[in-house]
DNA sequence: TGAATTTCTTAATCTAGGTTATTTTTTTGA
DNA sequence: TCAAAAAAATAACCTAGATTAAGAAATTCA
């Protein structure tokens, strides 16, 4: 198994330049993963110790709430990343799941050895300084969707942001997304219709 | 008027280690505004250039929704910092107001200013890494107990956050960031009794 | 201090979306 | 390839919360 550095790297040339030897050093901090259709890289409960960069395939992160329902926060095709952040950082039990929605490759970064890689090339750190404040926007902007935007349009917002899922995503995972029920959320659709 | 540095020194100790000429080097970057009560310090459409550190009083971030209806994103007592990040990072007009609870005093950080910051000292860039971080963290929350948690619920996750406001904000202030109008949040308000 | 403004309460009515149940359609995998 | 499982559609009924309207209480500020 070749592991391909080209998406993640043309990821960072976005942000900070790096040399050749820097791009060695970078790439040489992850080790890569196969992960199933449907099988979980990360469960509730579980202390997460990596950040994941998706090379191929699609993975999801969700939590589930008191009655059993999920509530996606992100789906994440090639090219994006995903974490349980909070667990992440505080090294503590996390309270989302990860799991794959079709066969996925993903690049396992360790918190141990991001923070040595911000010691040794600050541009690393500017790197994720700059992805993480572009993640907040869009989690900030999520939020005010959330609470000001109807659900047909939530939904047009999601078919803007996540295009090439729109009809490889079974539909019930664009209402976990949305913040509807299944039901809810076919009634919807044929209305529009 | 003296410019308090000490609150905004005490919040950068918590992450990275400063030694008396990074100090007052970090501080000469800022300059100081004094915002009275309802005084804007943003309005929706101007393109925002600084973020801001609250020293003293309280103010608020939120947008306002084609219905007219505010939604409030964040309350920012003293020590917390606040800001229309979407606008800063991309230079385009924001989406966000921010105004005052009560008269107050902010600490002003322009972006420029912040970036050449970033390059001189590296532990700056590293304490804003971790602060954007946490405030991701804490977004990401705010989204997931929208999705899964009742009123009363996120009005419950509302005091544990934000204590010292319980009483001394108008109700209808905490109705805009729970997400439901001032009608309905007396009624329950009345219920709980 | 007291008139004007803002905030809060209460109540009747309305509606978006949830719940439950059943049937149809599609997908999966042995 | 076909049985089983999963996903989607439909429909009847239910509920949290919005809307509208009015009056009461609290704040503000001149």
């Amino acid at each position: 198994m070749i592991t391909n550095y080209q998406i993640i790297l043309n990821s960072i040339k976005k942000h900070v330049l790096l040399n050749e030897a820097e791009e060695t050093c970078f790439c040489s901090f992850f080790s890569q993963r196969k992960v199933k259709n449907k099988e979980a890289l990360l469960k509730e409960g579980e202390i997460a110790d990596a950040t994941f960069f998706v090379n191929e395939g699609c993975l999801r992160s969700y939590n589930i709430d008191e009655n059993g329902f999920e509530h996606i926060l992100q789906f994440a095709p090639s090219g994006w990343w995903i974490a349980d952040l909070y667990s992440v950082i505080s090294k503590r039990p996390g309270t989302l799941n990860i799991d794959a929605l079709e066969n996925s490759v993903v690049l396992v970064m360790r918190r141990q050895d991001q923070e040595k890689l911000f010691l040794e090339l600050p541009k690393i750190e500017r790197y994720f300084r700059i992805i993480t404040e572009n993640s907040l926007v869009s989690h900030r902007q999520r939020l005010i969707d959330n609470m000001s935007l109807s659900t047909p349009e939530r939904y047009e917002v999601f078919c803007k942001r996540y295009p090439e899922l729109i009809h490889s995503l079974p539909q019930k995972q664009i209402a976990a997304y949305i913040g509807v029920t299944p039901e809810f959320f076919s009634k919807m659709k044929s209305k529009m219709r």
